[in-house]
DNA sequence: AGAATAAAATACTGATTGGTATTAAATGTC
DNA sequence: GACATTTAATACCAATCAGTATTTTATTCT
């Protein structure tokens, strides 16, 4: 068995339920591999989850990016993302990286460390979505772009966890 | 030690980090109290938590539903609620209750049918506040009450959980 | 004071956790 | 075909979990 296909079934496991109620014993049963042999490809719980997580940003999360850097207007991307929040089978059982988040102490240091810069680079993509679309002249209002980030991004977390 | 000082003394542990990452021991430890005395006063883990979130509902939750009862208009209700969820020092490290929603699958059966009681209370008690301020006129809208109760305690659970 | 009773503490159980030492099997090389 | 090396699996470790049986301490009643 490949490393990314044992990440991969890591990934649907952590996926369903939380990270933290997923043991590596269990992963290991899931996968029909022996301990050792995931030690051997990730050193260590922490490295696993950490590249659950990477796999998750390129295969999900990159999706929402590519809606926030299409360049489109604010409602069509307003739509894109809540069609994505609400509609993408892949959603069904929530958002992973959030249930990471929410998490985040369970967690190892490595992967604790990366949920944060994933969090960052997603309030700087909405943020610079929003100045853009200041810029253009489509969103009119005092509040901050930084503010409205937060606001953007909360919404649509929400969106996703209350599935 | 009476069983309600160990049961504050458990609310407080639950309360500063999450109930699933307390375990009895810990608690036991803080206390000063030997895990037997803690199992003949709450009979089991389950035990302790429902008597703890009942403790909290009692302390904490009940300011939420006085609020919202209290007959006032809608911004001033509105204040009231932002005020307690964003200024109250007991609101620092966030809300028990919601940490305990959010960790549902972790608590014993007990607790877990308590934590659904209490949310549909809060549901009710928000639904019945938006009735009222639409029949005083002071709430227009098409969203239906339960919409609107929705939306409102989210939001409420957000800027808590927030901070 | 001494016997009976209630309470609490120590010390344990069995299960599960993340992680690894040791052993067995498969593979490559001469 | 025999030897060396790498890979993987079994079986284990110490720590921690919720929960309890046993023993010791404290109290109460006569």
């Amino acid at each position: 068995m490949a490393d990314s296909d044992l990440r991969d079934i890591a990934m649907r496991a952590y996926w369903r339920a939380d990270p933290a109620d997923v043991s590596v014993n269990a992963i290991c049963e899931m996968a029909g591999v022996s301990k050792p042999s995931l030690y051997r490809a990730f050193g260590s719980e922490d490295g696993l989850t950490l590249a659950v997580l990477d796999g998750y940003v390129e295969q999900v999360l990159s999706d929402v990016f590519a809606i926030l850097q299409a360049g489109q207007d604010l409602n069509a991307t307003l739509d894109a993302l809540t069609e994505f929040a609400c509609a993408d089978p892949r959603m069904e059982t929530g958002c992973l990286f959030y249930k990471m988040r929410a998490g985040k102490h369970r967690l190892g240091p490595q992967t604790w460390a990366r949920v944060d810069e994933i969090d960052a680079a997603g309030q700087a993509a909405y943020a610079a979505f929003l100045q853009d679309r200041r810029d253009a002249g489509d969103w009119s209002g005092a509040l901050p772009v930084e503010a409205g980030a937060r606001y953007l991004s909360e919404q649509i977390a929400l969106a996703i966890t209350q599935r």
